[in-house]
DNA sequence: TTTTCATTTGACCATTTGATCAGTTTAGTG
DNA sequence: CACTAAACTGATCAAATGGTCAAATGAAAA
């Protein structure tokens, strides 16, 4: 043993379970000790493969925010307002899904004040945000949706699935159920877009 | 000096403070040090009002929330969907813009699962919900707005308007502006207000 | 076999920080 | 004024924690 790819995966190891540690506890609350012992490593290999904790959650930030970008780059060209829509909102709550803790993860860091983000957040982003808009403008003029802010519309699309991850706790609560299943995945990402549907005077397929 | 109210006074002052630093750092990341300093206080005299860390950031917590209950108690009963979503709304972004620093450490805490709210989430938060639910079926029985499901919809309010504190950096970053101000409340009030009515198959007045 | 270099790890350290406590000051009361 | 209890505070501590380091281990190269 010992070969690269060996190094390489116990380094993914050890940032999967960092995520967690970070996600659950926040970065000054997260501890060395604890997510050492979860990937049975000692402390000192934690520190050897990750030079400070700092570090660390830097690097796992990247790894969150490089999938995202990964999964979210391509659904923006082509389709019409309807598959456009249906694209996104069923992307967002899918890694809402698949990784809550990556959302809880960048909304901590967000509220207080994205001080280790500036850069991506102005890079990655703000870009990716004006992408959208604009989309959204060329439908307006061309009067395929309801004139309306489409930055608005964004944050709105934004918060409304992003809830799911930050709030699950109280969100399974008030919905009476166990977990975050593929049901109410599917149901949730339906009804979000029929709502944005409705709003935008969009007719839905099944009611035309 | 000295008397019972320059005591209240203090414990005030120092709740305040403490909920700034909270938000900003988190309950881990918070310094008692930091909180005495800035309330012009020495550490001990904190800790001699309040007996812990843990006990401050409960008192933190429990003002906050006594706060909302106020201001959203009332707005339940009696008006038309109409005028009951513009109320929800407004209140609810004034919230937003006036104590930002509440809905950030309030997010922050159920991020990371409630564990110092778990009695307030089930006997407030929880009966809240379920009020503002049947009232949303009651008009979905009478046809006054389209049916759906009422949960995930007052969801997606909660979500929309927490947005624009959490994310609040983001936010004034992506919209070009320096500070949430009262024409940015108003026109957010207003987005929200109509994109939700329109949706809901609500005339707006200003169209009727 | 010998050398080399990345990896691993137990022991240890410096610092931070929440909390305690004893002694002092202050305000109200008889 | 004397007394009491609440409020205040400087000094100090014990525990937790991020980080260092020298020595050990192992695998590939020469």
């Amino acid at each position: 043993m010992g070969t690269l790819s060996d190094t390489q995966a116990l380094q993914d190891r050890l940032l999967t379970v960092a995520k967690e540690e970070f996600a659950k506890q926040g970065l000054k609350g997260a501890r060395l000790q604890k997510i050492a012992d979860e990937a049975q490593v000692p402390k000192a290999t934690l520190l050897y493969h990750f030079k400070s904790k700092t570090v660390l959650y830097q690097r796992v930030l990247e790894t969150i925010l490089s999938a995202w970008d990964e999964g979210f780059e391509e659904l923006t060209i082509d389709a019409e307002p309807q598959t456009f829509f249906r694209r996104l909102i069923d992307t967002k709550i899918a890694s809402v899904r698949t990784d809550p803790l990556a959302s809880k993860l960048f909304a901590q860091e967000i509220i207080q004040g994205a001080p280790h983000l500036d850069v991506h957040l102005s890079q990655q982003v703000k870009p990716w945000f004006r992408r959208q808009i604009s989309i959204l403008e060329q439908w307006m003029d061309e009067g395929k949706i309801r004139r309306t802010d489409p930055t608005r519309l964004i944050f709105l699309i934004w918060a409304a699935t992003q809830h799911y991850a930050d709030f699950q706790a109280q969100v399974l609560t008030l919905m009476n159920r166990q977990e975050f299943d593929a049901e109410l995945a599917t149901d949730t990402s339906t009804f979000l877009h029929e709502f944005i549907c409705n709003s935008l005077g969009i007719m839905d397929p099944k009611h035309q």
